[in-house]
DNA sequence: ATCGATGCAAACCTTTTGCATGCAG
DNA sequence: CTGCATGCAAAAGGTTTGCATCGAT
């Protein structure tokens, strides 16, 4: 079994939340595609092809509690839409965001410490997280225009 | 006058946009508070502290117009609105929100252009813009805790 | 058996849209 | 004058909530 799924296991059955059937669903999504986001909708369509009945407000109440408790982040592409991704410590990535296709490229970030480690002196702000986002033309789309 | 307000002016009617009053004040607000960033609501609510009737339409649709045309950036933080701010080059800034107070600081970025180089020679993207969100602990709540 | 979790539908709330009127160019 | 911009109210659309029922512990 997969060492995640046991992990955020105990972390829902350390705080006294139930292991649901329906809980259990959405987290194997999650982590069938480690590296992807999805916003309530697409999680709901991909349950419906494995034939799990959810309903969208049980989805949304989860991602919620998933969020507050650490298991998912939320972010946003400035759409109408939330989305959430695994919050894996191991492999923390970031997006790059084309401005003309919409596509999104993921990108790992190590050389980050530092800069970090310079903000909190200089503020007093102790950083646990981040969400980065770069905005720009892809390798495609510069081809295309050429 | 402010500089920035020619420059923004001259982007509308460049693009044959029109110079409405209800467009000017709008870019008042937000000239008058440089660093800060507003949603369509708290946009309304000074608006009408000044005593400019201008319906809500108006602004969801200038908030909309003046990020098409590079004015205003628009920012979201994981809360139910869109949030937008001026788009200054001469002042590129990012936020550090307290995961404790929702209180948000803003910082400069200067130290982030090597970063990015090696993100457009790694991935073949050319950066236009970037969005940095850092979640932590602010001075003021890690005090609160000791 | 208890009480948290789910499902459904209705409610909510921010944002968008249609249409008649107003005003910048 | 002409047609874009505005204001109002209604609609849209993603998310949340109330409530009866289900099921994990």
């Amino acid at each position: 079994m997969d060492k995640n799924f046991e992990k955020f296991k105990k972390i829902l059955v350390d705080k006294d939340y139930r292991l649901t059937e329906q809980r259990k669903e959405i987290l194997k999504v999650f982590l069938k595609y480690k590296e992807k986001h999805f916003n309530a909708e697409e999680l709901s369509d991909i349950l419906k092809k494995r034939d799990e009945n959810i309903g969208l407000a049980t989805i949304y109440r989860n991602l919620e509690l998933f969020h507050r408790l650490g298991i998912l982040k939320q972010l946003d592409f400035n759409d109408a839409f939330k989305y959430y991704e695994l919050n894996l410590i191991e492999k923390h990535h970031h997006h790059l965001i084309c401005i003309n296709c919409d596509r999104i490229i993921e990108f790992n970030d190590e050389a980050l410490g530092d800069f970090e480690k310079n903000l909190e002196d200089e503020y007093g702000f102790k950083i646990k997280d981040h969400i980065i986002k770069f905005y720009g033309v892809c390798k495609k789309c510069a081809g295309e225009d050429e």
